[in-house]
DNA sequence: TTGACATGTAACCAAAAGGTGTTATATCAT
DNA sequence: ATGATATAACACCTTTTGGTTACATGTCAA
């Protein structure tokens, strides 16, 4: 897979379906690969590198434990996302996108 | 929670930035292919292609006006990542996804 | 009817994606 | 020290992606 720095954005990492699972996965307890692998029917090593690609849009990150690597969730990266889908709101649901505006500049008082 | 549809879903049709600014376009005002084409670095035959995977996606659809195929944006097949994304919210943001979770109610009513 | 315009589509290409298996290294339990 | 475990790092393969040319078809305007 490639190395090449920043080539994987938050939009092409959940673009895959085994990604958003094992994003689903570590939502509820943070664990290592191992374990991860467990819930899919491919190798480690293909789960290591859809790992790498949640990484590298910092939608995880690994901290060594022992000889294990536990990856955990950081779902902020997300946010950019969210904010994208937000533009698109207003054509299926006009209240719901009121309601955030107020919400967001009740924020800033 | 598998989707795993078609073999582009919409998760696929928005990993592509090319394909993210049509849409944004085509927010705007529809536009048949040789206008899309204008405001890209690439070929009529390459954005064709974007189409069709954002037409398999349903997020977009054209209708042939004289020889030209004007296409117009549906967001609608969005929803499905909104929700999949609100699921993340709660771990940025609280006061959001309790808000959203009222309103949803309030329409069931 | 002729020519310019707009599109459809086939053939091709390079690179990336998504997977495999193998090997090497570090760690933990005996 | 030995052996099982957990991962990293490769090499390799196949399919998909994202782009190109080239050409065919259909439509509008003189």
């Amino acid at each position: 897979m490639s190395q090449a720095a920043h080539k994987h954005d938050v939009f092409q990492a959940i673009a895959d379906p085994t990604r958003r699972e094992v994003l689903r996965l570590l939502s509820q307890k943070e664990m290592p690969i191992s374990k991860i692998t467990e819930h899919f029917p491919m190798t480690r090593t293909a789960i290591t590198k859809h790992l790498h690609v949640l990484a590298e849009a910092k939608l995880v990150s690994g901290r060594k434990e022992g000889r294990e690597k536990v990856y955990q969730l950081h779902p902020e990266p997300l946010e950019e996302v969210q904010q994208w889908i937000s533009f698109y709101e207003k054509f299926w649901n006009n209240k719901l996108s009121i309601l955030k505006y107020i919400v967001e500049n009740e924020d800033k008082n």
